[in-house]
Order: structure tokens, then C-alpha cells, then sequence
RNA sequence: GGCCCUGUGGCGGAGUGGUUACGCAGCGGAUUGCAAAUCCGUGAACACCAGUUCGAUUCUGGUCGGGGCCUCCA
């Protein structure tokens, strides 16, 4: 069974075919480092390290190029950087740090390559030199600006005409563009802003234009195709419409054969962003949720849908992912089963379909459960490999079965271990009054005894 | 104003031209010293109005609601 992919270009689901089985190749837009990420921004990290584990699979670890960029030269980043005082490379590197330390929480994969902006700005140059010489480029008193008109496929990507884009647009700021929708490939430094944001060029001093980071950097490391270019749907337009125009003017060949975007997440049905006051950061969140519930949140509704993000929705998350896990648990022991099932593969195949590979990932769990309930050894054995496969496609069941019922503060496992066995001796005593008490006390601490034929065994809730 | 997406049971959330996933919650049963965990069974939905069709939740049109982009927000 193939892969099929929703390609926002084509506006439907296409059989996913690479230029090279064994080059696979992936872009995904990357973080602005210079402030904390919200819970929103990781949406493409989850969704995209799904579809990289997905291709792995299928390609072969080896075989798949990821590359997610870090924007490490922006506007917003030389203003924290002259309203702080630091360096440009003090404030990249320390939010790029967490960046990093908050994807890895949610089980996200490294990517194969992740290429920071300024250390290709020379390409970036080149890449404008080459706009210049084909005639797409010129420059004003403001910076170098990118043609629009001049590239007749303009809009392809978001299905928009130039004059749609124009008739409500807002004023836009005068920097000497021959057209609105002219986008800035170079921008002329201004007086006062940190040398360390300021680049040589034949046009002046300056740096680069944001989209033209990405295209530079895409055709760099993946080539001047690339199989896949993802990022969040807000990106479509205009930044992955203007990455087609410089790469595709500048090379002459098509930038990606397929486009992903990602819906947004919902606070109470609004959007989150800074200025409604209502970003969640993920840092946070995982003061009072595992990595993992996380993720199994973010990957309970479709990569495409809009996604309400709410606490029920964690909590609910939560619930499943202990009963997967505690299925887990109940056969971990029972090794040298194989992984058969299809059903989370066949899911991710079909457009990245994670709300059925979740449900998937439950029948597997009943599957196990059913095996134990039936004594059957083998079954047993082949629902373990099942989970962990599954598991190892969604990013999820990285921990083992005890880690996750009782990891938690994990300081004082003995001690409940020893409540636990006095409790069982109890029970083998009749002593029922001794028996409820201690699990009274277990479960005044949040602490719940599940009995079973061999004993039992317990998991903070 | 323009372009695009979307509206499913108490909640989350797939999918389909005709037999209604899955999870949580509910109900009944099994199991249990009693529970929990687990298993089995079960009630409950397709925004509204037309149209196409033998038949629509699924296709088309309209209405109402939600969202995104058009401003360097994932």
C-alpha cells in the first residue's frame, strides 16, 4: 500500500511518489528564535515528525532528508535584541536551546539537518544575484524587492490572484515597491540596529528577506526539488507562495512536488496568538502533563482540521494513553511476538490519518488485554510487538510500562512496593479491614492497586 | 470586500451514496471479599432548507454558524 498525501497544491490526496526512493526529502519551516514557542508551534513539529517517522519506515531510515530551518536573523529578533542588550547570537542560541529541549519532550526526532539562517547567507546572496540577472529583482532606497508580476504562475500554491490580494489589503508601507504584493528579498540596515544583524552585499548593508532564508537553505541541503515542504497553514500565503517564486525563478524547476500545511489550534475557539493573551507554552504544560499525553493530544485531531485545545482534551488523552499502556504492561514480559498488524501503518499512509491510528493503537491494547484475559501466550507475545511498533511509528509507549504508571516522583517506590505486599499478605489472611485500609491510604496519595491472579500491582493517577 | 476551509451522538473525533469507527462518560453483565483494572454487551449523531437519486450524513445549490488567509503569527 502507498502513501497518500493531501497536497495543498493540487488541493487533494496524491500517491505519494519521490523523485529518489532512496533521497527523500522533506522541508519543514522552522522556529523564529526569539522568544519561547507556544504549544501552537510545536502542531507542524508533531505532525511532521509523524509523516518523517512514516517515511522512514518506509524508505528506510537512512533514505529520508529532513531539514527544519531556525530563523536566526528577523526583525523581531534584533528588536529583543536592542530592547534586551544581548547579542543576536545569545538570544538564537537560548531560545533555539529550548526549542530543541521542548521538541525532544514530545518525542519529536531530530531532524536530518537543521540549518540555521545566517550561516547561509551567502547563498541567499547568490540566490538574489541569480533573481537579478533573470530580471525578477530590483532595488529601492528600501532594500531589493522581488518582482511579483513579472513571475505569471504567481498564486499557484494558494489558489489567490494578484487582484484578490490587493482589493482589501491595508496600506501597505511605502518602500518605494513597484507593485504591493513585491515582497523583500534584501532590507537595507537602518540606522542604529546591531552590527551583528548587518551583512556585506553589492546593494548595501543589510540582511536578508525572510522567505528568501528557506529557499536558500531548501535548495542548499534537498536540492533544487524537494519531495515535501510543510509548515503551518498561516505560511501558505504568502511566504510558501514567495518561496515558489524565488526558487522557481531562480532555477527554473519546480521547488516541491508536494505541499502539507497543518491547521491551527484553538484556545476556547479562538485562535491563539500573543495578542489575545491566551498562548499556552509547552514548557508549561509539561509542568502538569507527560511529553506524551501531549503529543497524543495534539495527534487526537487531524494534522489539517483545526484542533480545540482544551484541558479535556489532555485529560482524555491522558486516560487513553494509560489504558494503552497498562495493556502494555500486562504482557510486557511475553517476548518474541512479531508485528503484524497494518492498521496504525495503513492509517498514517492515508494522509497522515492520526485520529484512526490512535483508534488503532486502542484495538491493539484490547487486543492484549484479550490475549492476557485468554491466557494465550502467543497472542500475547504478538500484541507486545504490535504496541511497540505502533508505538514506534506515533512517537509514543517510549517509556516502559512502570516508568509510566510509576515513574512520577519515583522517590518512595519501595515504600509503596512494601504497602502493596502487605496489603497482598493481607488478602492471603482474609484480613479485609487491613487490606481496604492500605489501599485507602494508597489512594489518599493518589495511588491506585489494581488486583490481579499473581498479585497486584499499583500506578499513581 | 476577495479567496479558501469547516459544522457528526453528553464530550473528543474519523469515515461513508444504501449495512452508523474509536476513545472518554452512561447503562447491563462477567470477574472481584468489596473495589479498581480487564473482558462481553448496549442506548445515543450526521446544523437547517431545497435539489439530484430507487436511496444522502455522504453529491449540488442556498441559509445560518465557526475558522484561516489577504499585515514577515505554526
Amino acid at each position: 500500500m502507498s502513501i497518500r498525501l493531501y497536497d495543498t497544491a493540487a488541493r487533494e490526496k496524491r500517491v505519494f511518489k519521490p523523485q529518489d526512493p532512496k533521497r527523500v526529502t522533506m522541508y519543514v519551516c522552522g522556529p523564529t528564535v526569539y522568544n519561547r514557542a507556544h504549544i501552537g508551534n510545536f502542531r507542524p513539529v508533531m505532525v511532521f515528525d509523524t509523516l518523517f517517522r512514516l517515511l522512514r519506515k518506509t524508505y528506510g531510515a537512512e533514505a529520508v532528508i529532513y531539514a527544519r530551518n531556525v530563523t536566526d536573523i528577523e526583525d523581531k529578533i534584533i528588536a529583543t535584541s536592542q530592547e534586551t542588550g544581548e547579542s543576536i547570537e545569545a538570544i538564537t542560541r537560548k531560545y533555539a536551546g529550548i526549542y530543541d529541549e521542548d521538541a525532544a519532550a514530545v518525542n519529536a526526532l531530530v531532524p536530518t539537518i537543521v540549518p540555521w539562517a545566517t550561516e547561509h547567507v551567502g547563498e541567499m546572496v547568490q540566490m538574489i544575484e541569480a533573481l537579478e540577472r533573470k530580471g525578477y529583482a530590483y532595488a529601492t532606497d528600501a532594500g531589493v524587492f522581488f518582482n511579483v508580476p513579472q513571475m505569471e504562475e504567481y498564486g499557484r500554491l494558494s489558489g489567490r490572484k494578484l487582484e484578490d490580494n490587493e482589493a482589501g489589503a491595508r496600506v501597505a508601507v511605502d518602500l518605494g515597491k513597484r507593485n504591493p504584493a513585491d515582497f523583500a528579498l534584501w532590507k537595507f540596515a537602518k540606522p542604529g540596529e546591531p552590527e551583528d544583524a548587518i551583512w556585506d552585499s553589492k546593494w548595501g548593508r543589510g540582511r536578508p528577506g525572510w522567505h528568501i532564508e528557506c529557499s536558500a537553505m531548501a535548495a542548499k541541503h534537498l536540492g533544487k526539488t524537494i519531495d515535501i515542504h510543510g509548515g503551518g497553514i498561516d505560511l501558505q500565503f504568502p511566504h510558501h507562495e514567495n518561496e515558489i517564486a524565488q526558487s522557481e525563478c531562480a532555477h527554473g524547476e519546480t521547488m516541491a512536488n508536494y505541499w502539507m500545511h497543518n491547521g491551527f489550534l484553538d484556545m476556547a475557539g479562538e485562535n491563539m496568538s500573543k495578542s489575545l493573551g491566551n498562548v499556552v507554552l509547552l514548557n508549561e504544560l509539561l509542568d502538569d502533563w507527560d511529553g506524551e499525553v501531549i503529543r497524543f493530544a495534539m495527534l487526537s485531531g487531524h494534522y489539517r482540521a483545526p484542533l480545540d485545545w482544551t484541558g479535556d482534551l489532555l485529560e482524555q488523552a491522558k486516560t487513553t494513553l494509560g489504558r494503552v499502556y497498562g495493556a502494555l504492561r500486562r504482557v510486557w514480559g511475553i517476548e518474541g511476538g512479531q508485528a503484524r498488524d497494518k492498521g496504525v501503518l495503513r492509517a498514517l499512509q492515508d494522509d497522515l490519518n492520526t485520529p484512526i491510528a490512535l483508534a488503532e493503537l486502542s484495538r491493539l491494547a484490547g487486543e492484549a488485554n484479550g490475549a492476557v484475559d485468554r491466557k494465550d501466550e502467543a497472542a500475547m507475545a504478538d500484541a507486545r510487538a504490535n504496541l511497540l511498533a505502533a508505538g514506534e511509528l506515533l512517537g509514543l509507549l517510549t517509556m516502559t510500562p512502570a516508568e509510566w504508571e510509576q515513574g512520577g516522583d519515583g522517590h518512595d517506590n519501595a515504600r509503596i512496593d512494601a504497602l502493596v505486599a502487605g496489603r497482598i499478605e493481607a488478602r492471603e489472611n482474609k484480613d479485609w479491614a487491613e487490606a481496604d485500609r492500605i489501599r485507602d491510604v494508597l489512594k489518599a496519595e493518589g495511588i491506585e492497586i489494581m488486583d490481579g491472579a499473581g498479585g497486584a500491582t499499583w500506578r499513581r493517577v
